[in-house]
Parts: structure tokens; sequence; C-alpha cells
RNA sequence: GUCCGGAUAGUGUAGGGGACUAUCAUGAAGCCCUGUCGAGGCUUCGACCCGGGUUCGAAUCCCGGUCCGGGCGCCA
């Protein structure tokens, strides 16, 4: 059986009036009128109308299109007819439609938009889900977000790096692992590509980045936390933490730019007009941010503590815009944070802030191998499980910086997006691991 | 983990001791209709999470369980 489509809905214009085309879908609708019937095709790219006279239309092809049920796959074969009356100035006039896999009744859920569905009930039917134009959007803004990503870091000179998920020691102490069994011995899934990304500063790859999964097994339950989430990294030699702060904000506003020019159909389809945010971002030390908060939070903080939820939203109201915290206490951050030389309480870290959340954080990072290993040993970890790590230090590493962005975060929150879980096809938390 | 809230046709909901033979929408099946675009009209179909209890009577109240949502916590 055939099965191509000539064009994607989207491709059809007015200027194609009389041509013949092939398009392939789902019937989104059917609208039977008496002596007029219409038939919505949906695609990856939008929605085609079909309009059949009953009197002049094939009996074979008016036959098909009865029997048709919602969300079965078709293949038209039809010629493109200039009508104002139709949704986008133009209708397909079928001479042929074949079905290529009928669709069962009922749906497990509706995608029309006519009624709601609940994310549990999406979740479980995700493939039916994605078929609703409002999710596609997403997907498809997502896909253009990591898309301009990697067009930006490629053009500073990043190279794309893939490093391995399957780990036998933690990054850093705190996080919980998740245990797998590798052969006989006992390994896990990786929390951060941090420890090699830095690795490969001492490979003299100079500048590099990865996009791909990290795993937390915190047993974290809100709308911004994932067990699985994707985390867009980067490390770069002979740039200090401020270089990169200012690659970070320079990439931001480059994506916000991006969506806006390529996903105007998709933007336009989940109602979301783009703030572009404006670079540089304002910058807040860690005292100004602990200051900012007691002045407007009735929960003080003191220094040297964490920002809390609370914190971090107080303060993000304040802001009103992306902004960076910085020089933050030593002793709350990663061994592998460069301390300010002059001043070892505070080191040369940053968090770069959404209003909603943090999105990011980053630093220059320590290669002086016995400094390092000196602060692995301070936050209680034994060195001797980071020789590995350890040992790229020894033999000629560069000063560097980097830093890791959520880009499920990044997404939600260019979105405005209430939930992580909608901004991931199928997201894991600690209720979730299937589909 | 904790504090709230919730679980009713395939989907989303109303109903908070008797008027429930359970509301509405969507859907499915059938009929009418030549310009729909959440088409419209008529007919039909389809549901009270599980287990105990209270009561003459439980979808409704109580206890236990399971599952879900939101906030907080945890998240170098």
């Amino acid at each position: 059986m055939e099965f191509r489509r000539t064009h994607y809905t989207s491709q059809v214009t007015q200027e194609m009036d009389g041509q013949t085309v092939k398009l392939a879908g789902w019937v989104h609708e059917i609208r039977d009128l008496g002596g007029i019937m219409f038939l919505i095709l949906r695609d990856r790219e939008g929605m085609a109308q079909l309009t059949m006279f009953k009197k002049t239309i094939d009996p074979q092809v008016l036959e098909t299109a009865k029997s048709l049920s919602r969300e079965s796959v078709i293949l038209v074969e039809g010629s493109v007819k200039l009508e104002a009356k139709a949704p986008g100035g133009y209708e397909l006039v079928p001479a042929r439609i074949d079905l290529l896999n009928p669709a069962q009744s009922p749906l497990p859920m509706d995608t029309t938009g006519k009624v709601n569905a609940e994310l549990d009930t999406r979740l479980d039917n995700r493939f039916m889900d994605v078929r609703r134009p409002r999710v596609n959007a997403v997907f498809q803004i997502r896909h253009h977000t990591l898309s301009a990503v990697r067009n930006f870091l490629e053009q500073e000179g990043f190279l794309e790096i893939n490093t391995p998920k399957v780990v036998a020691t933690a990054t850093e102490g705190g996080t919980a692992l998740f245990p797998i069994t590798y052969f006989d011995t006992e390994a896990f899934l990786n929390q951060s590509p941090q420890l090699f990304k830095q690795i490969m500063m001492s490979g003299g790859m100079d500048r590099v980045f990865e996009i791909g999964p990290i795993f937390r097994a915190e047993e974290h339950d809100t709308t911004r936390h994932l067990n699985e989430a994707t985390s867009i990294d980067i490390e770069a030699s002979f740039l200090d933490h401020e270089d990169v702060m200012q690659l970070l904000e320079n990439l931001i506003v480059h994506v916000y730019e991006s969506v806006a020019k390529n996903c105007a159909n998709s933007l336009k389809t989940i109602g979301k007009e783009l703030d572009i945010p404006k670079a540089p971002f304002k910058r807040l030390t860690y005292d100004e941010a602990i200051e900012l908060n007691n002045e407007h939070s009735k929960e003080l903080l003191e220094w040297g503590d964490d920002l809390s939820t609370n914190a971090e939203k107080v303060i993000g109201k304040v802001m009103g815009e992306h902004y960076f915290i910085k020089d933050w206490p030593t002793e709350i951050k990663p061994y592998y944070t460069q301390p300010y030389e002059d001043n070892p309480e505070l080191t040369k870290a940053f968090d770069m802030m959404h209003p909603r959340m943090e999105l990011s954080s980053g630093a220059q990072r320590i290669h002086d191998h016995d400094l390092l290993r000196q602060r692995i040993q301070d936050q209680g970890l034994n060195p001797d499980g980071f020789d590995f790590y350890l040992k790229a230090f020894k033999y000629g590493i560069p000063p560097h910086s980097g830093w890791g962005l959520g880009a499920e975060r990044l997404v939600m929150t260019m979105l405005d997006i209430d939930n992580i879980r909608d901004v991931v096809l199928f997201p894991r938390d600690r209720k979730r691991v299937s589909p």
C-alpha cells in the first residue's frame, strides 16, 4: 500500500490552487452536515480540511470517509481548491482516501481540546496526548530550544561530547544516586557530567558541551524536579566565572530570540508571547541576596544559609527578570569551586535565576591538584574514590570554568508552564517509571 | 517524608444521608440537515476506587487501604 505524502498540511498554500497533493495524518474531526461533509486531517505541522459534496464526490471516497473513526491514520490524495469559506483560505477535494490504520473507539482521551484530561491520564496515554496541538507545540519548541543551544555553543567554539551515564562513584557527596547492577560490581547512574567535562579540560579540548540525561535519586515531589532530567553542561578552559556568566546570559537571549523567530506557529498555538530577556542580567552578590530576602520576607536567612524555595520566590519577585547570584560562601558550594584567592570564605560560584526558580549554577573550578584534594577531604569525602578525576589535575590542566543549565526549567520558564512534567515526553518522578 | 485536597460512564465534571432509576459536557451508535470550523437538532448507550463499619436507608458519614493532585521539605 502506498503511504507516502507529498506535503505536510503546512506546506499547502493558496497559490497551489488546482494542484494535486497527497497528505497523510490523523482524522482529527468529522463534521457531517447532510449534503456536505468536512473531514479535518491533522499532521505534525497543522491541519487541513477535506470537503466533500455528497452529490458530486466519488461514492467510494464518501463511503470510506463515512466509515472512518477519529484518530485513524489516512492518506488522502486530492486537489487544492481556493475557498474563502474554508479555514486558511483553501480546502482539499479528495479523489481518494486510504485508511492506513484504524483507531479503536472510544479514545483514551480527547485530542480536540473540547474536554480536559488530567496530567496522570495524559501521561498514561502520552502517545495520544502528544497528538494534541498544544502539546505538540511544546515539544516542537523544546526541539528548537536545544537546537538553538547547539548552534550558539558551536559558534562559540564548543565541541559536543558524550560522557558516561554509568559511573563508579558519586560526582559529589550529597545527592542520592540510583545504584545499578553492572556485571559483578556496583555502579550508579550519573548525577552530572561535571567530573568528566573537567577531565576533558586536561584533555585539551578547551571548550566542551554536553546535552544529556542526569539522574538524581532524591525523593522530591514538586512541579520543578525530576529524577531524570536533561542537563545542558559546558566547561571552558582559560575562562573565568565572569566569562562563562556572560556566555550563559548571551545563550539565554539567543535561545529566546531563536524560538521567537522559528516557532511563531507553536507559540501562537499555546498562546504565549515571548518576552525576550536583555543581557547583561543583573548581578546580585550572595550577601545582597540574603539582605534582599530579609528585607522582603518573614523568613529570615543568616549568612551561610542556602536559599530556601521561599527566598528564591521572594527575591525573584523583587528582581522580576533573569538575574545572577554570585560570590557564594565556600562552605555551601561543592568542593571543586574556586575560592577567591584574597578571601577563601567566598567562591567564584554563581547561580543563574529566573524569577520562578534556579535555572543554572556554575563557577570557576579549582585547577590546583593539591587544593582540590584538600577540599574533597574538607567536605568529608574520601579522595581515594576520586583518583580517576584527581589524576587529570597532576599533568597540566588549565584554569577553567563552566556551568550546568536545566533544559526542562529553561523551557518551562520560557513558556510559563507550571509543571516540569509538561515539558518532558516521558517524565520520571518518584511515582512514575512507565511509560 | 509531611500538611492540605481529591477519587463518580472512555474523558472532564455535578451531587456532601431518602426526591439517585446519579447531573452536565464530550464521546460512541442511529436519524435529520449543502459551508461547518468546540457545527446544530432528536433518540439511544455508558460511571459512584477497594475493604470494613454506622444507619430502616450510604455516591454522600466513620475507620483502614490503594492511587492521584498541590504546598513544604529534600535537592553539593
